[in-house]
DNA sequence: CAGTCAGTTTCGTATAATGAAACTAAGTTT
DNA sequence: AAACTTAGTTTCATTATACGAAACTGACTG
């Protein structure tokens, strides 16, 4: 077995505990157990921890527990970060990391994208994805997803915006955004920029609303189309993560 | 030495190096170590367990820690009660068996006090409270708390209304009041009852602002002077506790 | 009153958390 | 540029300590 980073089970365990109440905000020691699947004097020992120091109480009739007043005082000395391309800078470095190609941000701004935020691939021969730079919304991977997710009505005038040589193009772009919109994730092969190819996936924000779409680029001969499925699921899964660093 | 509860050590330790977060909303590792005079190499676990759940992140280039998203996503599922009184009874009743004593929550109403929650002592011999209980502002240590702790022009509007005997009488109160205010709680030996006893203590909520009175009564010859000076601290400690809990 | 179920406590054991110390990597001073 | 700091990371041997099985309590149920 490999362990990524040398942690602290007793802890890790205790903070399962404190998860548990994101999917019910009342459980007894027994519902903790089954959620966990830890042994019931475990938790119970763990609860006695959390009980102790504020972070979890224990209603005195139904024996059941809540949240505690601790996570309310934590709460409000989280450090008040407003705009995504700070707050999402921490992950996109690690997702970076992790993918070893260019990471990038995007919000849309009327029928154009922007790159809010970006980290560079480490890799000598690499996509250079400058911060502030505004790209056309009909191509690429990340225009997709702007455009796939975009809210009704935003989305009509983007499509009667876009420019499309036959009538057949707009069909068959649709059809791309339906099975985007199926799959959670866009992919792109040298569509807007020669040898570039992309991944985007979409991060909604709390109120479960398109707030920003995340890619990662690279060349199309490094970054091919089975490197992008392989990474397309890791792309989603850092996507909810971030979506949740959101308010 | 005697564990009041058995507890999970490490997990004691992880939620200590959260709370350091209360006094500073970004702290390097040593000044973790400092605050919580843990070894590095202990605090450095701790803090990998607790950043792999999201509890707390590591900002990439200064290396220190911040709370993490994961405390947002806690604070969003705390129950949402409003009422002092349904927040606060598990302490009160934590209270009550800690003192054996009725314990009580009280507002002010005009110019008269309420009781809007009570937890009743076990013992045979006790000071009933009834809740819902109107009571004069005049005397009682409660009263005297919400008096002392009134804004400005409540305390006006609140003297004027109360019927001196004397010129000097009202000299003395004042006098009082401003004791109480010094001591951060206020006493009441026989005065609005024969044979009853209370101290009192004001709960701030997060404004600072008094928001409620909680106070201890019972027997004056079982909560004896002696008795009230040994509570007082446990009262004011309590206070300090429940206060947080209300938003 | 037997029977179930939820929570609590005990206890022997093996594991896993610990802290000293070594190591790395920047940053400062000489 | 070598010699020191200073902060963070990793290793490792030791033992404390977290663990879970099982027994216990006590409330609720049929």
């Amino acid at each position: 077995m490999e362990d990524k980073k040398s942690t602290v089970r007793a802890v890790d365990r205790a903070l399962d505990v404190l998860l548990c109440f994101t999917q019910k905000p009342s459980l007894s020691l027994t519902d903790i157990t089954m959620l966990t699947s830890l042994h019931k004097s475990t938790v119970h020992r763990l609860l006695a921890s959390l009980e102790e120091k504020g972070f979890v109480v224990r209603s005195a009739e139904t024996d059941k527990y809540t949240l505690g007043f601790r996570i309310w005082e934590l709460s409000t000395h989280l450090p008040q970060v407003d705009d995504p391309a700070t707050i999402l800078l921490p992950e996109m470095e690690k997702l970076g990391d992790l993918l070893g190609e260019t990471i990038s941000l995007y919000i849309r701004d009327g029928n154009e994208r922007v790159r809010i935020q970006a980290v560079q691939s480490k890799q000598a021969i690499r996509r250079v994805a400058p911060i502030g730079a505004r790209l056309p919304l009909y191509v690429g991977a990340s225009s997709k997803i702007l455009v796939a997710y975009a809210d009704d009505e935003a989305q009509i005038s983007l499509l009667s915006s876009i420019n499309f040589p036959k009538s057949s193009d707009k069909e068959k772009y649709l059809i791309q955004l339906k099975q985007i919109r199926q799959d959670g994730y866009a992919t792109s092969i040298e569509e807007r920029e020669q040898g570039a190819a992309a991944v985007a996936v979409p991060i909604f924000d709390q109120s479960e609303k398109l707030a920003v779409v995340l890619s990662v680029s690279g060349p199309s001969n490094r970054l091919t189309l089975e490197k992008m499925q392989e990474h397309a699921p890791q792309m989603m899964e850092a996507a909810a993560r971030m979506g949740k660093m959101l308010r």
